[in-house]
DNA sequence: CAAAATTTGCAACATTATAACATTTGCAGG
DNA sequence: CCTGCAAATGTTATAATGTTGCAAATTTTG
């Protein structure tokens, strides 16, 4: 697996979406499971930048290339790509996110540039160790984590809207 | 100001509601914040237990004791509450606990129970440092954290659902 | 091919949150 | 007191997000 480009810097996207893409095939088929059109068009839509997408925006996407499909239709697939850790939900806005590390075991921490929007996931395996000790020292037993960390990327530090 | 009660054990738990709206009203004093009635009563409704409370479970509660109010009547009580640190936002569950740092500069992590429902806050440094140090690494601004950990608390684990 | 299971279509509905504008309340200066 | 402003609340409507239930189609299995 090849080192992934880094989101904030201008970079060739297209290989990043390629290589979901080609990462999520290999996914579903060592776990039979059924990567069908919908599923993978959801997923290559919320690949299409470094933002997180919301349900109903790409609910409109679909619309507006003639596939008309109702909100099921969405929140199923995405049900499923989340299911088998090929993208994440981003709770403090509502949103979905190509997961950068699919296929390996990781916690997630989200980098959330409040200026464009881009995130940034990292794997950092002092955060979870510091979270899990946490948790242990109040016997609280964890079965998921949500960390995400609103600010500004580095792209965006000193663009502050002066201009 | 004193101890303040583990939430998963059984405590006096009229304590824990007179301190929040004691700490509430010195809070909004000094720094000339008015808690009307209504923020008052909702921070007390929020307060009611150690879980989050949606906001139309507060206007139902509202509602019930005669008060009929519209949805902008609480979620703006929300926004004074949560603006002065008297509550936090739960993004996972679109719901809102009260803060048990009140006044107090800090970083939560929320430790949600799965089962129970109930919800412990924590402030801890180790935590807060090494998601600070991870986003210094990325030279990544960081302004705000939502940190929730969903899991079994203490009294819930072996409490497997078998019965 | 036929039966079973999975996936998709579709309509209605539920929940969470906000916008826009009118009215009331608290408070300071005259 | 009362007048005028700002903050807070009331009211109505609507936007945004997410779910349920059932029917039709597709895929898998035997
Ligand atoms: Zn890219
Ligand atoms: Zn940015
Ligand atoms: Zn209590
Ligand atoms: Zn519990």
């Amino acid at each position: 697996m090849s080192e992934r480009a880094l989101p904030y810097r201008p970079h060739n996207h297209q290989t990043c979406v390629s290589q979901a893409l080609t990462d999520a095939q290999e996914i579903c088929r060592q776990q039979n499971a059924r990567l069908t059109p919908i599923r993978e068009r959801v997923l290559e839509l919320i690949w299409q930048s470094h933002k997180p997408l919301g349900a109903y925006d790409i609910l409109a996407q679909l619309g507006a290339e003639g596939h008309k499909a109702a909100p099921p239709t969405v929140y199923r697939a995405l049900d499923f790509l989340l299911q088998y850790g090929l993208i994440h939900r981003i709770s403090s806005l509502n949103a979905f996110i190509g997961c950068a590390h699919a296929g390996e075991h990781h916690r997630s921490t989200f980098l959330i540039c409040r200026e464009c929007g881009i995130v940034l996931e990292l794997a950092v395996d002092t955060v979870t160790k510091a979270i899990e000790a946490a948790a242990k020292a109040e016997a609280f037993q964890v079965e998921d984590i949500t960390l995400e960390i609103s600010g500004l990327c580095p792209s965006c530090q000193g663009n502050t809207g002066h201009a």
